[in-house]
DNA sequence: CTTGCAAACGGCACCGGTTCCTGATATACT
DNA sequence: AGTATATCAGGAACCGGTGCCGTTTGCAAG
């Protein structure tokens, strides 16, 4: 590998004066040609990481993701990678597969690596994810789930329930399946359901049956093939978008009609209700956003600015064919 | 940030014995538990760059993406991180946005940032990738296209489109729409295409129309919505999954019912062509496993073990809802 | 009580850069 | 011509580790 020493050896100067040229400036016309010469020559390139070593900065930004085959996650990392590269940074994207103890292990390895920040898709945060991030010491931001002491972003998902909520009532049903997932997801699992509930309370007559499910595709399937001949609910509120997908998947595979047996909807926003038949009212929530917001956030905290604890970003009701009005039959 | 000196500094000791407690041994236990403790309350870490420096390693492994938001690529990169924790490297991804340009540039990004190797999901492969790569001299594997010169992983297209052209005649269809891409993408546009129609060449009596579209879903269905009264064919070949989940889209809008009206099937194996009514036969093409083989191909490579310039993966055909035998009405 | 040997440890050079400090040279000014 | 000043270049220290090499120490064998 050639080095500044080659370079410097080669062009008859001092590796000091190589570093001008490659840094700052302040050199002659001719030894800057020379050295130019030589540079393009051999092909040199310095080495990042003497360079990190004296910078005591590495321009790389840790992203922790819980998995990579969903459509959310993606999104997300498609704004961090877009704004990561707008503001020079390089991103190290990590994995942890829904496994808490490789969350963990992804801080370290992190930290280790000497990130600048880091971002982590949250689910559940513990307290040893806590404990851990307040001893690795570096800007850290949680996105989609909030932490008390530590930055977050999130969607507004109490909102995005009441929007729901709202727009259901408009349409005149009072009868209502939830379709949602466990509460150990404080976003998805409580605020988003809460909102759609305390919004139902404001209507006396209406009434809701709960169903509670995971995040995958296969098992909501198979759940919603025994409940849909059972419930009475003209309007089928599913927790995701992925949920909702595979509630109509179901229906269509018992012969239900929607939106004419029943209206039916989801949360996300996400690419795949746009192109079942019937495509599916949603809430879309902006991930691209979310992640582009994020790195602007953790480039602030990496850069000592003082930025709120907590970041909010609204959602947008999408109406689509999958559901409307009810009407006594 | 505390270093090895502050702890050799307060351990007494000097840092090479620091170093060594680190990585061989030969300590005397009190050392050892002099040198453990003071490690536990500083919370030190060694530096990752002086390391790489001195190392001249770095335990990295760069890969170039064509786009986030694709669940094959999403597939290929699981399976690449599952493997690249499996052999101890680390990720970094970059994405290009489907843009020469950008993926040229993130080559440099990686070369400079002293990656072992870099793995590539390629689109088309132009001199100047091959220029780039030459001069950065070293590992290089691209996935999902063959080039010449460079170590390359593909899936046999060729072979898949043969695949669906024998079961297509064997269900007795005799007359088909072909909708592909543009042959700018060599496997996807030529190779998927040729082994299909070199397959009917066979039986005499087939006819094939072909209709170009893109890789995106939004034109796929818009076409579509157009072609689609118009055609004679009782089987519907695409070139992607994801253009016969949009021509579906198109088909059911228009009032067709797949199969009865027309057979229909993809390439890919996306989880998309499962959830879709009906389900879509398709020839699945094992894009975890490309990329789990890629990282063992490319840490081959950079162990300077021989490996084959090409490899190739098989797929399977998956006979869905969507396709039926032809009889003749 | 030597001698021999291995384990333990300290010193130092080195990885490839950056930057401060100093000295040399050229240029400008009086 | 002599001096002040700016520009350019070289030397050396430093970033935080690793690893070779040589010295010291402890212990068993002779």
């Amino acid at each position: 590998m050639v080095t500044i020493n080659d370079i410097a050896k080669k062009a008859g100067v001092a590796k000091s004066t190589v570093s001008r040229y490659l840094n700052n400036g302040s050199v002659s016309t001719q030894t800057r040609e020379k050295i130019d010469k030589i540079i393009k020559e051999t092909g040199y390139t310095p080495n990042t990481f003497a360079r990190s070593l004296k910078a005591q900065k590495t321009n790389m930004l840790g992203v922790i993701i819980p998995r990579l085959n969903s459509s959310s996650t993606n999104e997300v990392l498609e704004g961090i990678d877009a704004t990561a590269r707008e503001l020079g940074y390089q991103l190290i994207i990590t994995n942890s597969d829904q496994n808490l103890e490789r969350e963990l292990e992804n801080i370290q390895t992190l930290a280790i690596q000497k990130v600048e920040g880091i971002i982590m898709l949250a689910r559940q945060i513990t307290k040893q994810h806590i404990d851990l991030i307040n001893q690795a010491s570096l800007p850290f931001l949680f996105i989609g789930q909030k932490a008390g002491t530590i930055h977050s972003m999130i969607h507004q998902d109490y909102e995005a329930g009441k929007q729901i909520g709202e727009y259901a009532l408009g349409l005149g049903h009072r009868h209502f399946l939830y379709v949602g997932v466990p509460e150990y997801d404080q976003a998805v699992g409580i605020d988003r359901k809460k909102g759609f509930l305390d919004t139902l309370k404001k209507e006396k007559s209406s009434e809701v049956e709960y169903i509670e499910t995971t995040f995958s595709r296969t098992i909501a399937y198979e759940k919603a093939l025994k409940f849909l001949p059972e419930t009475k609910a003209t309007y089928i509120v599913c927790a995701t978008d992925n949920i909702a997908v595979a509630v109509l998947k179901a229906a269509s595979e018992l012969g239900y009609r929607v939106p004419e047996d029943f209206s039916l909807s989801g949360f996300g926003g996400y690419e795949a209700t746009s192109y079942v038949t019937p495509t599916i009212t949603t809430v879309s929530y902006p991930y691209k956003r979310l992640g582009e917001e994020s790195v602007k956030k953790i480039d602030l905290l990496i850069n000592k600015k003082t930025v709120p604890m907590l970041s909010e970003l609204g959602n947008v009701l999408e109406v689509k064919e999958s559901t409307k009005e009810y009407k006594e039959s």
